[in-house]
DNA sequence: TCTCAGCGCCG
DNA sequence: CGGCGC
DNA sequence: GAGA
């Protein structure tokens, strides 16, 4: 809809986003500048093309902008896993127009390919139902290896929208405290899992997280699966995480990445730092606002105390959808 | 005019 | 490091 | 895009 700005205009974008909130949020309709003006996110730009859209039914600038061919290319290399802004310009200037002329790309990585491949697969929402199907497979799986693990659905699917973009898992277990400690430590375990799944049909293709020679900094696995009776291939994400950062991994992944980034700016007003692994205070940053030092631990395993500690209140997963 | 969250993985 | 993704 |  409001997704008609693509090229560097993610700042844009954000606006937008921000505005649609807060009107959502407003019990009585929004008919004049004058309403508009005084709601957090409209400036008079917005409040402007608020009343034209009130009064006319219709946005000159969006119809216009509808006209956009190259918006509208760049829009559909973007909808490529692994192409961003940069590659989607860099490849129209050299007279990229389609996905055929993309899949010929001597410059493409094997992340791109399989987005061509599976372009409308991934394109696809899922719907919730088969989320949860998808999860069932992992945890038995998981399970299998080692009873003790735990299996979350984050996401879209925990904030309870019925079609989701993607699978989020997460996978940890009571005790552990980093992900490469034990005999089974989280990380071998990922391995194993994901080789599992993969052996059996389930899980399609790697998109990152392979076993690199060598190294191994493996918390994250992104790639595809599918359903035998469905057909589609799916975007699944699956997180290893201790148990220790539960809480800080469970408000991270359930987002939505508005949510996250109001709460994490909040997080910063009030002196401390939010991320995945947990809640900071006492950060030191440099003059360049960059982090010298991480900062003391505050809360990481309870999801509802990093909220106490920021001094605001519980919200569901459901009353997390910004934007 | 400056900022807009914060971080993991890859090539 | 830039790029991309969550 | 808004806000400081
Ligand atoms: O820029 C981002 C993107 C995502 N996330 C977090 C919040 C989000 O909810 C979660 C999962 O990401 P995903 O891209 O799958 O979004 P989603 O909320 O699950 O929506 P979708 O239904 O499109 O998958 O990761 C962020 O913190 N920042
Ligand atoms: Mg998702």
């Amino acid at each position: 809809m409001e997704y008609y700005k693509q090229i560097n205009e993610i700042w844009r974008v954000q606006g937008y986003r921000k505005a649609i909130n807060t009107l959502r949020q407003q019990k009585q309709p929004v008919r004049t500048k004058q309403d508009a003006l005084k709601l957090p996110g409209f400036g008079h730009q917005l409040s402007d093309k608020l009343e034209e859209i009130v009064k006319t039914g219709k946005l000159t600038r969006l119809i216009e902008s509808k006209k956009d061919s190259r918006a509208a290319v760049l829009g559909l290399l973007e909808g490529i896993f692994g192409v961003g802004p940069n590659t989607a310009r860099e490849w129209y200037n050299d007279g990229v127009r389609n996905l055929s002329n993309a899949r010929v790309r001597p410059d493409l990585t094997p992340q791109q390919r399989v987005g061509i491949d599976r372009y409308h697969d991934f394109n696809t929402r899922i719907p919730r139902n088969e989320v949860a199907q998808h999860f069932s497979v992992v945890e038995s799986a998981a399970r299998n290896i080692d009873s003790g693990l735990r299996c979350f659905i984050m996401g879209s699917y925990r904030r309870g929208v019925q079609t989701c973009g993607d699978i989020d898992l997460i996978v940890t277990k009571p005790g552990t405290k980093r992900i490469e400690e034990g005999e089974k430590s989280l990380m071998w375990v990922l391995q194993k899992l994901t080789t599992q799944l993969t052996a059996m049909g389930f899980l399609k293709v790697c998109l990152l997280g392979k076993d690199k020679g060598g190294k191994d900094s493996n918390s994250k696995w992104y790639g595809a699966s599918m359903l035998e009776d469905i057909g589609i291939w799916r975007r699944i994400d699956i997180l290893i995480v201790p148990w220790s950062e539960l809480g800080a991994s469970l408000l991270y992944f359930t987002g939505n990445d508005l949510f996250n980034r109001s709460i994490r700016m909040l997080a910063v007003k009030k002196g401390m730092s939010l991320n995945q692994h947990g809640l900071f205070k006492d950060v030191i940053r440099d003059k360049n606002w960059k982090k010298i030092h991480r900062g003391t631990l505050v809360e990481a395993h309870d999801e509802r105390k990093i909220f106490e500690a920021l001094g605001i209140k519980w919200l569901e997963p459901k009353e997390r959808n910004v934007g």
